[in-house]
DNA sequence: CTGATATTGTGTTTATTTTACACAATTGCG
DNA sequence: CGCAATTGTGTAAAATAAACACAATATCAG
């Protein structure tokens, strides 16, 4: 059942129940999960269009109503397996947002996830439902907080992505430098000098050349690379403590 | 299923799903506040006597019921004003902790929040309750997954105060560069280069010399200083997108 | 009041990291 | 076979971080 479905659901006998709410301190959980994905070189965000009748026609994260028996880890996990059939994603608690109004139809208090996957491997179950990948750069008028659960996700991934190698969930498992690039470049928002770029990776020694070129390019192909993680958490610098400001 | 059905279903069933939205959609939130503080050079932490009967004995975070009609960063300045009169404090939401089984007495799901305090602003209302500020180094054996959040914070807290001027919540408004490094020191558990240290602050520009000197110091006093946020802000280097492996 | 003790205040040198930047090599395509 | 596009590569300059020592000033003990 989609998220907005169990909301309505749960909307049409709040009335009724909030007396009993208010006495015993309870509130509706949900998680909703902020998907991003990759793709013609921009960064995309995973959405389904809301049913709720306030919020028709515009365009929501994906999340659910979190089970009583149920971790919070482990619904937001359901979502991911439930819209795009994966289980193996990245996911990371971003946040939680709890204004009083920010659910139309009563209390709920909803934890922002954050997941990277790779679009490529995940097209197929895409198309079934209302479900689009959407330019983050363009994104707005999302219904419910959704846009600044967004806005407060892409500022973490932002951070984290500088910090951790993230990145590489994004990418197909063999990638040409330029591709890695574009990837930071669109996480960034920014432009990021090629030479440098190729060398602080290949300082960190967590590429492995796959001896493969890049096919059907108008120009001359780039190596492939993996990412090796082992590699990359030996090598990785030990950040002892300074200020920063 | 179609909303339509999701409607009709509603209503058919109205009392069952009126029971199961209230048996199964709901869960009790909380507030818990990691409150830091900083006195004899050391890091501390506020915490209570747990009265509930599984914890006898044992020390817990402040926390308490979200209610129904409060956002979450309201119900955490509430407790922060309750427990230690103070309403101007720092205050940051950390994360949230929702595993199904975290609080014996039934689904508790909290929103930790964070928040810096100066200790000897606030010595009077300690003493009333079961209140004790305790070493962070030494804590162990909370009630609940308390262990657990607190280390959490105390993470949050080393790698923000490395990024942003919060140290100086901790401080009264005048202190000598010597308090300061002791605080870096004690919440990042380190020793810093006390020339470099200085130099790192002066470059900033944001202590302002209030031409007054420590007193009944058994050497040479040191200067004191203020903190200065707005100079602080024009100052503080933009930090443009590179990677930081 | 004098010497012992403790800590402040201060600059320079070196090493490390980051930035800026240009040209030859390889492929596809017409 | 020449044109267009992009890869692959290194070095010099600039900025930042790290290491490090000694004179000045206060209290305290006698």
């Amino acid at each position: 059942m989609s998220t907005e479905k169990t909301y309505q659901k749960s909307i049409k006998t709040f009335k009724t129940i909030q007396l009993e709410v208010q006495t015993t301190n309870q509130v509706a959980l949900s998680v909703d999960c902020v998907i991003f994905g990759f793709d013609e070189n921009k960064l995309k965000v995973l959405l389904i269009r809301s049913d709720l009748k306030k919020y028709l026609s515009k365009w929501s994260l994906l999340g659910d109503l979190v089970k009583p028996e149920e971790d919070l880890d482990t619904a937001a996990y359901r979502i991911l397996k439930q819209r795009t059939g994966l289980d193996d994603v990245y996911l990371e608690q971003v946040q939680t947002f709890g204004k009083v109004d920010r659910h139309p139809g009563g209390r709920v208090v909803t934890v922002a996830f954050c997941s990277l996957l790779n679009i490529q491997h995940h097209r197929l179950k895409i198309l079934e439902h209302e479900l689009h990948w959407h330019d983050v750069e363009t994104v707005s008028d999302l219904a419910f907080d959704h846009k600044q659960i967004l806005d407060t996700s892409l500022n973490q991934l932002r951070k984290r992505v500088q910090e951790h190698p993230l990145g590489f969930s994004l990418l197909p498992s063999k990638f040409s430098l330029r591709e890695l690039q574009n990837l930071y470049e669109a996480i960034l928002n920014t432009k990021l000098d090629r030479r440098n770029f190729r060398k602080k990776f290949f300082a960190m020694d967590c590429l492995v050349d796959i001896n493969e070129i890049e096919q059907n390019v108008p120009h001359r192909p780039g190596k492939l690379y993996k990412f090796d993680y082992n590699k990359f958490e030996k090598k990785k610098k030990k950040k002892w403590p300074g200020i920063d400001f």
